[in-house]
DNA sequence: TACTATAACGGAGAGACTCTCCGTTTAGCA
DNA sequence: TGCTAAACGGAGAGTCTCTCCGTTATAGTA
């Protein structure tokens, strides 16, 4: 899972790992607006490396496409970080759900090739653990306060929201739903079951 | 949303009928086997035409993957009529859903194919209809019988098979999962809520 | 700071795949 | 049986991918 190498003894030089984070910039920008096809020649370029160097840093499309997801992935594990900050822990949720969809909305291109690294790979489950591991803190200090009702737990809220996702893909629809969801999950809720 | 053209006045041509048929179980079974980066001349070799005779009924490669999607989602429609002549109607019911999951554990590289079409386009819209349409008079029928509880709809059960399908991709564990939700769609199971 | 060893860079070019174009073939109709 | 529109096939041009290796820059050392 560790992405800077230590191969064998001299430290990682500083312009492999300047070009690698400018590649995973460029990446993410270009296949968000053109889609999965985009060309890597044209991503190298832009990026201001040779298509080599490229190469050498991710030797498939995949490999790329893996780590413009995990850029990704983190992204919204430190968002969440941020939000625990928020006053209101409700709000922080809520937040926190909506830039999710953002997230998807902003980067329609995007979608088609994330699917494709997530589809069953060990990709999958350590963006799931992420992602919980970042949601559950929002949502326990939200129960704590006593705001959230306490029988729902991050997975199920996650498994929630890529539903929601992948039902609707985009549109405002999703916001509303999700908000509907979120009074849901106010403890001063009408009482389920 | 037809496939047959009637284009002016002269009837399609058999062989142009014949061809297309061909190609799209060629690329059915080639797709499942070798994933969607699969080679479109070898589809068209292996089906027996030309190059240019794929290309002038599926003028990309996206228009096969949706052609082999349809033909897929056909498939399981027709079976659930078939199955509504089975004795059992709960049995009837986990049949039809076990198909479901033999179907993408068979075709494993076809999934990602259709991931892809299957995003945000029209076809999901489609697919999701005729596969309701399909599985309802199997549900009704359980339910006329008194062998199933009377609230669960169509749609509920295609999301919640989407769900199963997405989140474990393959195994028997998939199987097993859907026996127990099959288990709990019986009229005598423990009352909920 | 100067030097050396080593890792990283860049991009030309070979190879693979896609897709078009058009001469040839064939099915439908009278 | 002959005519015509439609379909076929595949050569070849164009595009994209990916490797290979000579050149360049950095980390470590004296």
């Amino acid at each position: 899972m560790g992405d800077g190498a230590a191969k064998s003894s001299r430290r990682e030089r500083s312009d492999a790992v300047l070009n690698r984070e400018r590649i995973v910039e460029t990446a993410t920008r270009v296949f968000s607006a053109q889609g999965r096809n985009a060309k890597l020649d044209a991503i190298a370029r832009e990026a201001g490396v040779g298509i080599g160097t490229l190469y050498r840093h991710f030797p498939t499309r995949e490999a790329l496409f893996e780590a413009v997801y995990r850029h990704e992935v983190e992204h919204l594990a430190e968002l969440a970080g941020e939000l625990a900050q928020e006053a209101d822990p409700v709000e922080a949720l809520r937040q926190w759900l909506h830039a999710n969809v953002r997230l998807m909305a902003t980067k329609k291109g995007m979608i088609e090739a994330m699917q494709l690294v997530a589809y069953g790979s060990e990709l999958k489950a350590y963006s799931f653990a992420r992602l919980t591991g970042a949601l559950t803190p929002l949502l326990e200090r939200g129960v704590a306060a006593g705001a959230l009702r306490a029988d729902i737990t991050a997975e199920d809220l996650l498994r929630t929201l890529v539903g929601i996702l992948y039902a609707e893909a985009g549109g405002d629809s999703s916001l509303r739903i999700l908000d509907v969801f979120v009074d849901g999950l106010r403890r001063n809720s009408k009482a389920p079951s």
